[in-house]
This record gives C-alpha cells, structure tokens and sequence, in this order.
DNA sequence: GAGAAATACTCAGTGCCCTGACTAAATGGG
DNA sequence: CCCATTTAGTCAGGGCACTGAGTATTTCTC
C-alpha cells in the first residue's frame, strides 16, 4: 500500500499549526506564560470565583491539566487558590493584582501575534477559517457525550 | 482590560481542534499507536532508508521529539535503526514486516476516521480548510528560517 | 594534514495532554 | 439517618513538543 497524503489529514495539520503558533508565541509573546496559562488568566478576568473544573471547561482543559496549568500559574504568584467554603470540594480561583498585570500586558502582545500568524489571510478568508475550525471542533467534541444536549442538559 | 474572545484566537483554535483528533484517534484508530507515530511510519513506507532528521523535517518533528517517537516505534518492533555505514552521524531506519502490516491497517482506519472528523463540512469546504490551515502553518514556519528559501536553499 | 565549523544525535529539564485509580466531600433515596 | 452515587480534585504514568548543553563524526579551510 502506497503512504497517505499528509497534507490532507486534518489532525496533521493540526498538529503543524499548533506547532507553528507555539513558535511565534515564543518569540512575540512570553517565555514564560504558555498560551493555555494565558487562556486560564483571560477566563478568570471575566469570572473570578471559578472553580478548576468550570475553567477547564471554559478554555478546554481536562481535569488532571488544569491543575498543573493553575499550579504553575499560583507558583508564579498570578492567581490565589482557596477552599470553598460551601463546598469543601471545590476551589476558587481568582487573580492576584500580578495576575491582573500579566493579563493586560500579554493581551497586547497576543493581538500583535495573531496579526502577523494571520497575516497570509485576506480578512474574509480569516472569518471562514474560524469558522470551519471551530464547526470541526466543536462537532468533534460532541461525540464524546453522545446525547447529552438532546436530553436534559445536565 | 476586558477578556479577549478565545475564539478568535487562532492558537486557541488549533489546540482545541488538536485534542479533538487525538480523543477520535485515540477511539477510532489506536490506542497504542499515535498520530505522530502513524505520520513517521507513513514517511518510511514511502522513503525507506531516511535518517532520524530528515523523517523529522518530513512529518514536522524536531530533533527531540523524534528520537522519543522513533525509539517508542523500534521498541514495538515496527522500525530498525542501523547507523550508517558511510556516515557514522546518522541512524537509518527502515520499517519491519510488522510495521508495514501495521501501517497498513492504520491507513484503512485513519481515512475512516477522517471522514467522521470532516463530517460537518462540505466537500468543498474541506479544500478551503486544508489550504487555509497549510498557508498560515507554512508562512510560520517560514518565519523561522528568516531568508533560507531566498538564498540559495543549501 | 590539522584545526575550525557544521552536522546528527543524545540527554536533561519544562510544560501540555490524556487515562485510570484514588480520596474527600456533597447529595439523594430508602 | 445512613448508605450509594455523584462530583471536585489529586496522583501516577505515558506520550508529544521545545530549549539548551554536550558528544561524536564529518567537512571545510588554510
């Protein structure tokens, strides 16, 4: 049998993509905060009080990363960590004035970065990346819980 | 500052649509062979014989990661690593009988998987994806090498 | 032909990402 | 009220991805 055409198999160009805004996120952005340490900081900015599992949920990280995400994110001082009290399970999560910081100087920079990672792009073919990017996504996302939003949603 | 939509966020886009291919890989392909995997065996069907690096440039891996991968691979025994005779820096690697078998059947299964994956797209729609994901994956990766493609290309 | 530069690979360290097994806390039904 | 179930979080383990440092081999240059 002859070898596939990379080039047309999604997830490798996924994967390449990553690969490639990895790069430039180093370079133009922060050694330091990754993009998914980026991603948990912008969530807690609109909703602070969020729980790990909530945050996960929000930016799209399982359980088991989230809290590696969140521990380096409290290590480096950007975010504080407490017990509910209503509910011993849970932790609250909320940004330290650093935390504040970091996101605004980063939110900058990340807007100049995606200018220069979407630069081959005419504006419209921008709109239909997006677009077909997330419809792939999220219909992928919805076989993992087969019917959950045709019965009763949680 | 207010949150920035993630959505609009390429990186963000393609870490999601990243996880989505590994969890259908992982249910509809393989469990035991990943996509990065499956990539460097498809490379040596077609190219038996190449060296560690350039199996790296082909698929998009670099020098690390793809001693990791290519060490996994001969470990199952579906590849051989020789050193090579004429130049005692590189390793040459060459599927087994079982890896042939292997990427065979993962071939057959990939494509079926990719069918699902694509599902919410129209066929043409598919080929504005590739292309869009490819150019802004390339023009990146062009950025790393600053003039190597306007010289002459070693 | 000898030293300098380039090349292929390895290794250690960090971070993301998942699964499966586990603990602790809350909830719900009998 | 108590026990079973569910839920939030932790932990161990495996794999991908990068950087920077180090080794061995080849090649280039004088």
């Amino acid at each position: 049998m002859a070898a596939a055409d990379l080039t047309t198999h999604p997830g490798h160009l996924a994967r390449r993509l990553q690969q490639a805004h990895y790069l430039l996120w180093n370079t133009m952005v922060s050694e330091e905060i990754t993009s998914p340490q980026y991603a948990v900081l912008n969530t807690l900015v609109d909703e602070p009080g969020l729980d790990q599992r909530t945050v996960g949920e929000r930016v799209g990280l399982d359980r088991s990363t989230v809290a590696e995400v969140i521990s380096r994110l409290s290590r480096r001082g950007l975010l504080d960590k407490v017990r509910d009290p209503e509910d011993g399970r849970r932790s609250l999560l909320r940004l330290t004035d650093e935390g504040e910081r970091t996101h605004r100087k980063l939110t900058v920079r990340t807007a100049r970065m995606n200018q220069v990672f979407l630069a081959p792009l005419s504006a419209e073919e921008r709109t239909v990346f997006f677009d077909l990017i997330r419809r792939v996504a999220d219909a992928a996302e919805g076989l993992r819980n087969p019917g959950e939003s045709l019965v009763a949603p949680r």
